[in-house]
DNA sequence: AATAACTTGCACAGCGGTGTGCAAGTTATT
DNA sequence: AATAACTTGCACACCGCTGTGCAAGTTATT
């Protein structure tokens, strides 16, 4: 008997998670490639019907909610390590990370456009870019990264180049090897440096030649 | 005496048409920040009532096409101009002239994104593009813009990035004069010019100092 | 085998949006 | 001043979507 407490209810079935997860999983393509996606949609997508994801979240905010906020962790576990002291170096490895999470980079670029989701997003994607941030501000400091935008604006910009290169890359079918050249380049160039430096560098980094990340599980 | 046709109704009244613009005007603007925004909403943008708008348009649809074709018009209209030998300098120019249509830019982005509209927007947008396309193309074969990324994709990142710039001057307050440069900068950094390089083209190219158009109308 | 957890299907109310008809009012034009 | 053009306000039907209740079914767990 595992049971705690008196009118303790059975432990909840195993399948159940399953389905929260995918329904989850469901959402996220769903709401990357369209914000207002039906609920009928997604609980097709996940193999269930509308009626049951109220099993698991009490209003389509909630859903949305708990769908960004795992991308957000998700994100922010792939990008944990690119700190370097070449500032360069650290923003190709952090585009090169995105690369490997375009699912979630997706939904959240969907959701931050418009609508309420927008502070949902802000809030959740804070710690990913505070940490793009403070590389472009280190960067621009050390003479590494260009100065004549602010680095607020510049970071900004960035994000916005490499969703970019995201979408483009997968729509345009890029290998992996080219999708994570791809995403370094266009972040490299947004930061100052010209094609030909920024293709040196990463000729001249072993590191970023096949940028794998660590396989974190989450 | 003025009419020509025996059944022949009155002239539409001078002010009809003035709704109709306003109408766009506010569709514009609306739609630019919210794909979504309803025709009542927009209606009282444009200071008439829902009931009024299909006086002039018969479906929401309708309205949106018309708002994007005017739109596309305008933009191709600004960027007419816009041809060099030097393919950096045109670049340059197109991304400044972008920033004198920022609202038109705002709605086609608004829109291209989801939907139905998406068809209609990339109609619209067909020469402004391949005047963007055969500029990259020129200038990757003469040397003078990067070649390592495939024309096709690089023009497609172009696009998006002017798109981001021209969203964070405007949101960040910048003035005209730097959110010329802004966009110009990001231009041809995304073309492959390292940050001084950029700049040192602005500085040595006079006509790039106050890209003012020539105020062409529509 | 018994039980609780979970899913399904249906029905229903509610909401916000679109498109339409019509009568009454306002306003430019002749 | 007469007339047609245009706008308004209200009514209504319709649509797709969300959220809820409930009864019946299926499936993991004990």
């Amino acid at each position: 008997m595992t049971s705690t407490a008196v009118g303790a209810r059975r432990a909840p079935r195993r399948d159940a998670e399953e389905n929260r997860t995918a329904l989850l999983d469901a959402a996220t393509t769903a709401l990357g490639s369209d914000p207002d996606a039906s609920l009928e949609a997604i609980a097709a997508a996940a193999g269930l019907s509308r009626r049951a994801i109220y099993g698991h979240f009490a209003t389509r905010d909630d859903l949305v909610a708990a769908s960004v906020e795992r991308g957000a962790l998700r994100l922010a576990a792939a990008t944990a390590d690119v700190d370097r002291d070449d500032a360069r170096v650290a923003l190709a490895l952090l585009g090169a990370r995105l690369w490997d999470a375009v699912e979630q980079v997706r939904v959240l670029a969907s959701l931050a456009v418009r609508g309420p989701s927008l502070a949902v997003v802000g809030a959740a994607l804070a710690p990913v870019r505070s940490r793009l941030l403070s590389i472009v501000t280190a960067g621009a400091a050390s003479g590494t990264i260009r100065d004549d935008i602010p680095a607020a604006s510049l970071s900004r910009l960035i994000e916005q180049a490499a969703i970019a290169v995201l979408v483009e890359a997968t729509e345009s079918g890029f290998s992996r090897d080219d999708g994570h050249r791809l995403v370094m380049l266009i972040a490299l160039s947004t930061a100052g440096l010209s094609a030909r430096e920024a293709n040196e560098l990463i000729e001249a980094t072993p590191e970023l030649h096949h940028p794998l990340p660590e396989d974190a599980a989450l």
